[in-house]
DNA sequence: GGCTAGATTTGGATCGTTCTAACTTGCGCA
DNA sequence: TGCGCAAGTTAGAACGATCCAAATCTAGCC
């Protein structure tokens, strides 16, 4: 191929139809693998494609066919390992699809948020898959997006109220659940002191969170002492700063069911530094299994959200979504699953 | 805006120009803010843009044009955090400069490699960033990617034969130097017994590293054992299995540089079951600076490639390629930067 | 040979934008 | 009055593909 390129003019459909002597449309039913056109003909067709190796411009295409071959992934911070594996399983599914996808990242900025979904819906994206930056605006958000891109929500509501015919498709992790699962985990093992570590209560997940917990509490009859909820920014640094706070007052607790993995890591750092040790006379369990979760010592007991496969979950919910796109709104919870390890521990004798 | 969206048929330029008794033309000169049209014009133009909830199709505008919009990124994995690292670079600068990022993963498989990049080809991006899979074949890769659209590669060399007319620009990390920093600083500790430890010598980044240990020793006129070359998986778990060999003879090194960090990691865990303590009797040093590395007991002295950093860069340079595809290929070696932590301890007296 | 059904092929309009070259105006000035 | 010029505006042909309806080419059959 590529003999005789001219180096600068893109080899179009006229020119292989010109270099074999058939109409471009002819030449466009090969390319398509039509059934209309003969063996031979097709052969000859191909054979010139080859030999001035021609690309397909799918753009042209989709001008005509006033189709996409795109989906737009919006994240809210592409390098945290959780959405990066979210981001491989999306595109796992959407180039095994045949789309391609659209990158952007917002770095949390409900502006940069704005931004990026203008400068991605421009290009034409078949859908949206979003996972909104803390505190982005519904009204905003669809005012940018339109009623015609078919939008997926990940991970987080939006903020702000909410338009009257607002329909989307919503992909959530069942958090409230989840630390649900944890905290009834440390009350089986016979904690009766447990708090609730780290995250702020604007966020929606923190709520959700904090939510599960507090009914398995009370379902459980266990008292809730107002010094167990430490608030905290979700690092590991803020984490391990505020650590004394939760033994500011009697009781001490004995259990901290954390807000995610990396509080639960601070928390960890900050139990060690002021004489304790985790895994052994303070229980500790996270929320997300990042990597550093089974490595850490002890290891974390966490909940897994196998982000991977929730983006190829949700790409899937999008491309269902594109085949059909009068069907009612879906609103799917994903269960997340508790995985046990050594930094939970029963509470001293 | 949106007031009687007819939903189904996108908004056009042709609307617009309808709906405020202009030329499509001039509605075209108002949304690329062309000084040419009179001030109230533009303004009419404007307002009927927002009443009908105009959103410009850059498809179109590009096959007129001749331009691109897009850039593509080929990853080996994505879900890998160094590279999620990586793609977050690339996209913000991307981003800035008004382009949008088609994504592919090809999870280290030449096959899928050729399929990302045959499908992103086709959608005409102005230029592409590639970190190849292990065992990409050069002649293949240029074949898809053809002569047209501007190359860069990230990381790793291409395999296979040189096409002879082939040219893209580079960006590599200074694997050789690096590896030679943390030999000179083993070595400035007073260690001579110095080991390097995994890797296959297959993969050019790992036959680079060691080349740059050799130099070091060679140059601080220090003998190297046959036995202090260990090869292995790239993993922790079969570096860990791997720790008796390096022990097998004598004498005994009291200091390894690894491949990389999973290795060094691996190495260690390996080392605290038999009965050593890194960072006490047996220094060790990594290479890529993992969330893991300054988490790690004790924490690993590593080398830090910034991969953020060097996305921006790698983005950077394939613009400035894209402003002048006249220029020479360029060849980038970024340097990396040592960090010193507690498992590169002095040889015990 | 004329006629028809089926198999192939094709010209020209079209998608939504930009570009080119020309077309209006209005105004100042000889 | 007529002319040139600047400022604004515009018709119509692109860009590279697809769609549609119509044209062409077989055979097969009476």
């Amino acid at each position: 191929m590529d003999t005789n390129a001219p180096l600068g003019r893109k080899v179009t459909l006229r020119d292989i139809a010109a270099g074999c002597g058939v109409s471009r449309a002819t030449v466009s039913l090969v390319l398509r693998g039509s059934p209309l056109v003969h063996k031979d003909t097709r052969a000859r067709v191909e054979a010139e494609l080859r030999r001035q190796g021609y690309v397909y411009n799918r753009a042209a295409a989709n001008l005509r066919r006033r189709t996409s071959s795109s989906i737009a992934l919006v994240v809210n911070e592409l390098a945290n390992p959780f959405f990066a594996e979210f981001a491989a399983g999306v595109d796992e599914v959407v180039g095994a699809a045949g789309f391609v996808t659209l990158l952007g990242s917002t770095s949390e900025s409900p502006r940069r948020e704005q931004a990026v979904l203008g400068s991605l819906i421009e290009h034409g994206p078949g859908g949206l898959i979003l996972s909104p930056a803390e505190g982005s605006d519904a009204v905003q958000v669809l005012a940018t997006v339109g009623a015609a891109t078919p939008l997926l929500l990940f991970n987080r509501e939006l903020g702000g109220e909410l338009p009257e015919a607002a329909h989307w498709d919503v992909l959530a992790l069942d958090n409230q659940q989840g630390a649900r699962q944890a905290t009834e985990h440390l009350l089986a093992l016979g904690h009766r002191h447990i708090a609730f570590f780290g995250g702020h209560d604007d966020s929606s997940s923190c709520r959700q969170r904090h939510a599960g917990y507090l009914a398995a509490m009370r379902a459980a009859g266990a008292a809730v002492a107002a010094h167990w909820r430490v608030e905290c920014a979700p690092t590991r640094l803020d984490a391990a700063a505020c650590v004394p706070a939760l033994f500011a007052a009697v009781p001490a607790p004995t259990a901290a069911v954390c807000y995610n993995d990396a509080v639960a890591l601070g928390l960890m750092q900050g139990l060690t530094r002021q004489g304790h040790t985790p895994g052994r006379d303070f229980a500790v369990t996270g929320f997300d299994d990042i990597a550093e979760a089974a490595l850490a010592s002890p290891p974390l007991t966490t909940l897994v959200a196998a982000p991977r496969a929730r983006g190829r979950q949700a790409a899937q919910m999008l491309l269902e979504r594109l085949r059909d796109p009068g069907a009612a709104a879906r609103r799917v919870i994903a269960p997340v699953q508790l995985v046990v390890r050594a930094s939970s521990c029963p509470p001293l004798a």
